[in-house]
DNA sequence: ATGGTTGATGTTCAA
């Protein structure tokens, strides 16, 4: 099983390059978020021509995941259903399904804007309202797969000066203590596994300050797994 | 430089 998850800010805009490395990636899975499309707009037919089933939760003008699959699709579920309360309502930010005996959730995180706002708050409810409908959802002997734009930082060793970043979303402790609650629940950060002390490793750059170039970067983007993959 | 740039249902909002 091969997988990657992206936060293509647009799928219109990013369809080219998304078809692009689907051509020489080899990946059985693509999980997606900010798609920024309406379901009515969403590209299925671009995406079975190079072999794959999608799936995707839309709202329009923001957020928006998608999951691109070669080795199946089912079992599908969208947001936190009926029982849980959304911390943001009527936004488009979880999709999942069963994927060749693995059960991914694709995630794309609220921002969190500025630390104490309303919109860091209702972020940290998400994220343990996520772990409830998580908890609901699947066992942790399962072979789960929680992956996305997970708008935080584990560890300082994941954003390239702390020290820039203090005051900062994305690196608070109430933040990280939602990760450590995903990996008390049974999940491993499965790039950690394998890379355990690079730093410099990153899967975000702000574009608004050359921050690319200079490698300012951050690792927001995480792959969470449950211990029979973390096995694997 | 409370800056910078990208994308959308844009003359504003979110990131």
């Amino acid at each position: 099983m091969r997988l990657a998850t992206w936060n293509v800010n647009s799928l219109k805009a990013r369809l080219p390059r998304v078809e692009e490395f689907l051509g020489y990636a080899d990946v059985d899975v693509l999980c997606m978020q900010e798609t920024k499309l309406t379901d009515e707009a969403f590209p299925h037919l671009a995406f079975a021509a190079l072999g794959y089933e999608t799936v995707h939760h839309g709202q329009g003008r923001w957020n928006g995941v998608a999951i691109a699959s070669r080795v199946g699709l089912d079992d599908v579920a969208v947001g936190f259903g009926d029982d849980l309360d959304d911390p943001y309502p009527g936004e488009a930010r979880l999709v999942a399904a069963t994927c060749g005996g693995v059960s991914f959730v694709n995630l794309y995180v609220p921002n969190g804007r500025e630390v104490d706002s309303d919109f860091y708050v209702r972020k940290l409810a998400w994220l343990t309202t996520m772990q409830e409908w998580l908890d609901a959802k699947h066992s942790r002997a399962d072979s789960v797969a929680v992956v996305g734009d997970y708008n935080v930082a584990p560890a300082d060793i994941d954003v390239w000066d702390s020290a820039a970043f203090i005051g900062s979303t994305h690196v608070t402790p109430a933040e990280r203590e939602r990760i450590r609650a995903l990996e008390e629940w049974g999940l491993t950060d499965a790039f950690r596994l394998v890379f355990p002390d690079d730093d410099r490793l990153y899967t975000f750059w702000d574009y608004r300050s050359g921050d690319f170039h200079k490698h300012h970067g951050m690792r927001i983007d995480l792959v969470m797994v449950s211990a029979p993959l973390a096995r694997a």
